[in-house]
DNA sequence: CTGAATGCAAAGCGTTTGCATATTT
DNA sequence: AAATATGCAAACGCTTTGCATTCAG
């Protein structure tokens, strides 16, 4: 089976704290390290309830484990919801997400990372996690969008005579 | 006055667009650019309720305002709310936030931003802002928790046998 | 005078929580 | 048997929205 050493990592973190190893959870942790990308708990939830009854809370409550342990990263990239996607040791990456289509793309930039390390140090902070998001319009939706745009946002603007 | 510049700016964003310059538009302007650092929604609301009737409603559509014509950025540096703070034209910078105390520092890579322009460009994308945070441990929290940290998170765990 | 902005209250939305019940060890 | 995990439903916290009223131009 794909991912033992995570599964193992999982198991005993969660037994080291006096847990449970549920079916539950590790169903969720299937799950989660089945999807390629970013998923949010939504979805998570609805594609366990496919072949297990499983309650959202569960889904909640047992994401934060893994994200405790280190095993999944949990992020705002979209307005709302958070998206949860699983580690890959040594693979640290960042994020483009289109305004307009919502789409993510992973890009990995060592300077970045070492740039960020070297600032944190500089500030006394240690470094636990990071966020770098970059939002903007891909190439598709620049091309779909040239002729209509006008407004200065890719939301419904807030002053009443532009939403005509 | 000072702001005079991001005032007229502000002005003509809203005449230009078909709107109207009320008292409470200027109100919350000159709130959130009195204000050094950042801060979050409701606060603003209440800043403003000491001298001056307004509704929370009439607080979130102006700072949407005020987004959209890019004099303020929205973040999310803590765990829920936004926090809005007003641009410093030129003075790009991102956030050290510390997971114990949530204090915020700000810090400036012009290195960082050179490279998340590379990287934009190289994917296509049009940027059109961004956001980098990394979260920590800061100096002082470092040095009062120094015995106690035992645990891997800066919360509760899901586990129920950690809470004792 | 016309239509945009405000205030109020309610709705929305994703996430968290209290508690009774089920399950792991 | 003891204590943790689950499911349910309600609570939560912040943000957004519908609608009647007010107000800027």
């Amino acid at each position: 089976m794909a991912n033992q050493v995570e599964r193992e990592i999982f198991e005993s973190y969660v037994r080291r704290n006096g847990g449970r190893v549920t079916p539950e959870r590790l169903r969720l942790f299937d799950e989660i390290f089945s999807q390629h990308g970013h998923i949010d708990a939504d979805r998570l939830y609805r594609a366990i309830r496919q072949d297990r009854k499983i309650s959202r809370a569960t889904v909640y409550r047992n994401l934060e484990l893994l994200v405790d342990c280190g095993l999944v990263r949990r992020q705002r990239l979209g307005q709302r919801r958070y998206l949860y996607e699983h580690v890959h040791p040594g693979q640290a990456h960042d994020h483009l997400v289109c305004r307009v289509c919502d789409r993510v793309v992973e890009f990995m930039s060592p300077a970045i990372s070492a740039l960020q390390r070297e600032i944190a140090r500089a500030h006394g902070f240690d470094p636990a996690e990071h966020t770098l998001k970059i939002s903007g319009i891909c190439v598709g939706c620049a091309s779909e969008t040239e002729v209509a745009a006008t407004g200065p946002s890719h939301r419904r603007s807030a002053l009443r005579s532009t939403l005509s």
